[in-house]
Parts: C-alpha cells; structure tokens; sequence
DNA sequence: TTAATTTGACCGGG
DNA sequence: CCCGGTCAAATTAA
C-alpha cells in the first residue's frame, strides 16, 4: 500500500541553544505554521458554539483576520528567504488524514452473486486512509476481531458499527499500526501510524449515543458533536476535543470549505504539540 | 447487570 | 491447506 508522505505533524520547537546565532528562520517559519494551526483548531472549536448569526459572523471575520496577518508574515518571511524551502503550513486540516487509496472496481466487470458471499469484503466500497487516531472519525465501532495478518508486524483489528444490531447498518471497517518511514529532518519518530479501511457506508443514525464519547447538539440549528476523550500519542497522554458538524449550514461552509465535515482534535495541554485530524466525509463519498 | 473486548474456532475462497 | 474475515464464548470494563 502507498504511504503518502505529505501527512506531517508540526514539528516541536528544537531551540538550538548556541549562545551566538543570527536568526533561525526556520524556527520563525515553523512557529508561525504552529500558530496558523492553533487558530484553525480554535477556530473549527469556538464557531460552531457560539449562538447567533451575528456574532458568529464577527467572530468568524476576527479570525480570517489574524489567519491573515500571519499569512502575510511567513509570506514576507519566505520572500526575504530564497533559499528557504516552503514550509508546510497546516491551514487545512484535511492533510493530516491521506486518503491514500481508493479501490473502485466496477460492479458490472464482476460475476453477479445472487447472495452475497459473508466471507469477503467488498472492495467495490472501501476507502483507506493513514491517522495517527483511527478511532475518532466521527462514528461508533464495535470490535468483533483480531488477526495476524501475515508478514505484517501488528495486528489487524476488525470494527463493525456500533448500531448493527439496532438499525442493521452494516458498515465495518479494519485498522492495522504500521511503522512509518521517518523522514523528518529533526529525527523525530513519528510512530503509531495507522490505516483504516472502510466498508460500507453507514446507513444508522447515530444521534443521542452516549456510550463513551459524550456527544450533545448545541442548539437546533447547529448539529454539532463536541467530543472529549484521550488519545496516547508517542507516550504522551493528550486530551482530544473532537467537534464533528453533521449537517453544516453556510456559516461553517464558510470556514469549512467545501469539506462538509470536519473533526479537530486538540491537545489541550498546549506545551505539546497538537494533533489533528478530520471527519471523513463519510457522506460525500462516491461508493459506487 | 449490561456492554465491550479478547481470543481461538470456524468458515469459505483461492 | 493457507489466509484472512467473522463468530461467539469467555473475560473484562462500565
């Protein structure tokens, strides 16, 4: 399987220490992409909370605003750095979840079954992508399996909707850690790579659940999920606020973009570096 | 007590 | 027979 190596984390802030220094303008850079992308997460966390249309526009235009001013700074930055690579700034949260392959096998190429086998997966619906955080993607799983899948080095863990037995939704979905190539000028060990296959597309409707994730709608309008929970990351405990907006309306269109879905994790212990991550956009995947 | 996970058995396709 | 997906009893967590 390909493993796209644009899904970057930012990097941590490695101050060199040398007392006599010009100025690291790659740490400038960096700390400025770290920033964007804290604005972003706050962003995606305190829009689809507030309560009027009014203030959630100025809210909104605050912050394209100081999105803005940091935007024209790393651009400044860059121009006065020729020889300065570009710095992948973290202003779409998309990138932090590849897609990284897409198996669409037509339906008409293949024998017709009249029953359809329990034993194999239908590849013709299936979506992979690599996370660090396989499990929050916005729906509820139950474990039905484990397997050493041969010549891998982890398990692969079996997942079926959580709703499969009330409302007959018969997705699934497969998890399997890998180890990632290290690339990262720093040498920092990006472990705990995941990917995630999904089979299937839900067809439950997965409002009210409340086993684990806590999962509320702030007011009629806004259909939105605030999510709390923990993820170990590199050994590092880190609390998850996941905001999931299911059906968005315009205002967070606006600052969604065409992406209907979303899911910002962050780390709320802010010494640390954030993760993110987004809600597959389970809905407008072509599963034909 | 209920719900979720673990784990070896089971199953069927190749 | 091997492989990987699923089942379900036992175990653990809530």
């Amino acid at each position: 399987m390909k493993h796209n190596n644009t899904n970057r984390y930012l990097p941590q802030s490695s101050v060199c220490d040398d007392i006599p220094r010009a100025c690291n303008h790659q740490l400038v850079l960096k700390e400025f992409a770290k920033e964007q992308s804290l604005v972003i997460q706050l962003r995606a966390i305190v829009l689809p909370a507030l309560k009027t249309e009014q203030s959630s526009e100025l809210v909104s235009q605050m912050f394209e605003s100081i999105l803005d001013c940091s935007s024209k700074a790393i651009a400044e930055l860059q121009h006065c750095l020729s020889d300065a690579p570009a710095v992948h700034m973290l202003v779409d949260d998309k990138k932090t979840v590849q897609r990284i392959s897409k198996d669409i096998i037509d339906s008409n190429a293949r024998p017709q079954h009249n029953h359809q086998s329990k034993r194999s997966k239908r590849v013709s619906e299936s979506m992979s992508f690599e996370t660090p955080v396989p499990h929050y993607d916005g729906h509820q799983w139950r474990k039905y399996g484990q397997k050493q899948i041969n010549g891998a080095k982890y398990p692969r863990s079996y997942y079926r909707c959580t709703y499969r037995k009330e409302q007959g939704c018969k997705a699934t979905k497969t998890v399997q850690q890998y180890d990632p190539v290290v690339t990262d000028a720093g040498g920092r060990d990006h472990s705990m790579m995941y990917t995630a296959i999904y089979y299937g597309r839900h067809t439950c409707n997965f409002n009210g659940n409340d086993n684990g994730i806590s999962a509320r709608k702030d007011n009629g309008e806004r259909n939105t999920h605030i999510n709390h929970d923990h993820v170990n990351y590199n050994n590092n405990q880190r609390s998850i606020v996941s905001v999931t907006c299911l059906q968005p309306d315009d205002d967070h269109k606006k600052f969604l973009g065409d992406n209907v879905h979303f899911d910002t994790k962050i780390n709320m212990d802010w010494q640390l570096d954030p993760i993110e991550s987004v809600q597959l956009d389970f809905d407008n995947w072509n599963w034909e």
